[in-house]
DNA sequence: AAAAAGAGCAACCGCGGCATC
DNA sequence: AGATGCCGCGGTTGCTCTTTT
């Protein structure tokens, strides 16, 4: 049996909205709110429409600090640098530009964002631009990378890699000598999982051992490299649900040089003056990561207790920040995906 | 000046997830 | 446990405006 419809499409209008219409709307849910329920709001409000297109019209357009026009070369970075790292997930996007929905940031990629990138994947700009940003990405002269290898069984199945989608399949494709499947090299972000978030440092006893847990994307795949151990960890606990992945120092070593050529002839820096406060680009965290030194056990799973006790330098860094952020501005701070110059 | 093509964007559609019954 | 209903998301459509021929 299927779906029952919202609403009788024959007794709803549809299209473009009257500015008395768009009154009606603002005037009733700024007196009583959508009351937790869209689909019975135009009966009351006094609106022939469905549920589902008011919410819509409330939230893309006529909700308050909604930001329309232009955006910003900040803007362009912050979405392309989502973008890279979680694919067309538009509403965590749009999580992290103010005043920007869902809808208007999918728009803007895919009518100039997408074709600026793709006019300058075939230029060899080295500028601050978010043009030159994407050259790491797009670069047609594609380096040929060996791809590490990792026994697929070691991947569980709760592992999640937004770039397994086709549409995001054939822009990732086009990373130096990134294969599609790529999953091993993002192995543990989770978009679907994005609030628990917190960093704190839980350092190890073990030598020669790093373990990073929690939904690691890009930036720790990365730090990790630098200092390669015997055995590195990677694991991610979603809902009790956990999936797990060890690689040799050599898989290590080969994904870092794989990143290495993805990335050059990048010398911005994704993260300058987007952040504000604690983490001023990439050099702190990266800092903060190598200087756990070979023993390191980073928790970024959330739930996790903790106290820093690797370097003085790491743990203070790190401690202030587990101290003095909430779970969702920790996840500002690292779900980005940042590249060494 | 007019027609055609392209670009931008608001709105729609259908599906998956989740809560509730 | 299964059915139902709502919300939210991502993909797509189609209208309008702008640019090109």
């Amino acid at each position: 049996m299927g779906r029952a419809p919202c609403c009788d499409k024959t007794k709803v209008k549809r299209g473009p909205w009257s500015p008395e219409e768009d009154a009606k709307l603002r005037d009733y849910i700024e007196k009583y709110g959508n009351g937790g329920n869209w689909i019975s709001l135009p009966l009351k409000a006094g609106l022939r429409r469905c549920g589902k297109s008011c919410r819509l019209r409330w939230l893309n357009y006529l909700r308050p600090n909604i930001k329309h026009g232009d955006f910003s070369e900040e803007e362009d970075r912050i979405i392309f640098s989502l973008f890279a790292a979680i694919g067309s997930r538009w509403s965590i996007i749009a999580a992290h530009l103010q005043g920007r929905t869902d809808n208007d940031i999918k728009n803007y990629w895919n009518t100039k964002l997408r074709k600026k990138i793709m006019s300058s994947s075939s230029s060899s700009s080295s500028s601050h631009s978010s043009a030159a940003m994407a050259t790491p990405f797009l670069n047609p002269n594609s380096h040929d990378v060996k791809r590490p290898i990792i026994p697929s069984a070691t991947i569980a199945p709760f592992s999640y890699n937004p770039y397994v989608e086709n549409s995001t399949r054939s822009l990732i494709s086009n990373i130096n000598g990134f294969e599609a499947d790529d999953q091993q090299i993002f192995p543990f972000f989770n978009p679907n999982y994005p609030h628990e978030f917190s960093l704190e440092d839980m350092s190890s006893s073990n030598n020669n051992n790093n373990n990073i847990s929690g939904t690691s994307g890009f930036l720790l795949n990365h730090s990790m490299c630098d200092h390669y151990s015997n055995h590195n960890n990677f694991s991610s606990e979603v809902n009790g649900k956990r999936s797990e992945i060890m690689m040799e120092q050599e898989e290590m070593m080969m994904i870092d040089h794989h990143i290495d050529q993805m990335t050059e002839g990048y010398n911005g820096d994704f993260t300058q003056g987007y952040y504000n406060n604690d983490i001023n680009g990439h050099g702190d965290l990266k800092r903060m990561i190598s200087g756990t030194g070979t023993n390191s056990n980073i928790n970024m799973g959330g739930s996790g207790s903790g106290s820093g006790s690797g370097t003085a330098s790491s743990s203070s860094f790190i401690s202030n920040l587990a101290e003095n952020k909430t779970s969702s501005s920790l996840l500002q701070h690292t779900c980005l995906p940042y590249f060494y110059s």
